[in-house]
DNA sequence: CTGATAACGATAGCACGTTATCATTATGAA
DNA sequence: TTCATAATGATAACGTGCTATCGTTATCAG
């Protein structure tokens, strides 16, 4: 990983600032593919390693955190959002963020199992992609 | 895929044979290589090729259902279990059935975006591998 | 039992997302 | 403004999980 061994950035650059930018401005969890697009149409000539660079660094500082689902690149959102979790399109792909939980969630571990965390993940059609 | 555009098999081998039985007995989801190395317990010569067709056809069939967990390879368990959910261990990275579901998934879901399926993941530490 | 061939086992090849490399660019302290 | 060097952009290389290939083995209809 990027982040792993690796001194935290310090110079601003314009990149950087995109990039923290579409995050900041995003409204659902975005691949690096994505970011990238994003990225590019201000700064055309932008390289998606310094997406990934960048990307790596705002995870180590704790200002982004992942979003993983199967069989999908990870995505990653602000760290800052209130405990939510995700819809998938299946029609177009995108990945949402829900607002809330659930309560009784961990009532569904057996005796012994300590409970850390969890995942709640929907998946059906947005509003956009609609009923078929 | 192996299964995709492939001729059902045909033939009854001591390696299907063993391969059902493997996930007929398993108490959890198996990854492939979890499958094999079950396989190899009895039949020693056994390939890891084997196990992709096989479990390939078996999904195929409507035997197995893949359970796929983020930056994990798919899990497969016998599609008869009735529905629930997963939990995954954090310390020796093994996956286990939960039983029973949660009521009101559906709820999280915005206005106009239509709910097909869901899926739940709790995270800790299992009975065996117990607090730290 | 025999033989056509389904299936096997070993492994090369592939796809994808990610990381490393390195020559070039541009930041920012002095 | 200068210039040491952090950071970039292009792309090669990597790892992992899976599939294709192909010579060999073993199933099972006849």
């Amino acid at each position: 990983m990027y982040g792993s061994s690796r001194a935290l950035p310090r110079r601003n650059t314009r990149q950087r600032s995109a990039i923290r930018d579409v995050f900041e401005h995003a409204e659902r969890p975005l691949t690096v593919e994505e970011a990238h697009a994003a990225l590019v149409a201000r700064l055309p000539r932008a390289g998606i390693a310094t997406v990934y660079r960048t990307v790596a660094a705002m995870v180590a500082q704790g200002g982004l955190v992942p979003v993983e689902m199967p069989g999908e690149p990870v995505r990653y959102e602000r760290a800052d959002i209130a405990h939510h979790h995700h819809f998938r399109c299946e029609a177009c792909r995108r990945v949402f963020d829900l607002s809330g939980c659930i309560e009784g969630l961990r009532a569904l571990a057996p005796p012994r199992f300590r409970v850390r965390d969890h995942s709640v993940t929907l998946y059906g059609t947005c509003a956009n992609c609609g009923p078929a």
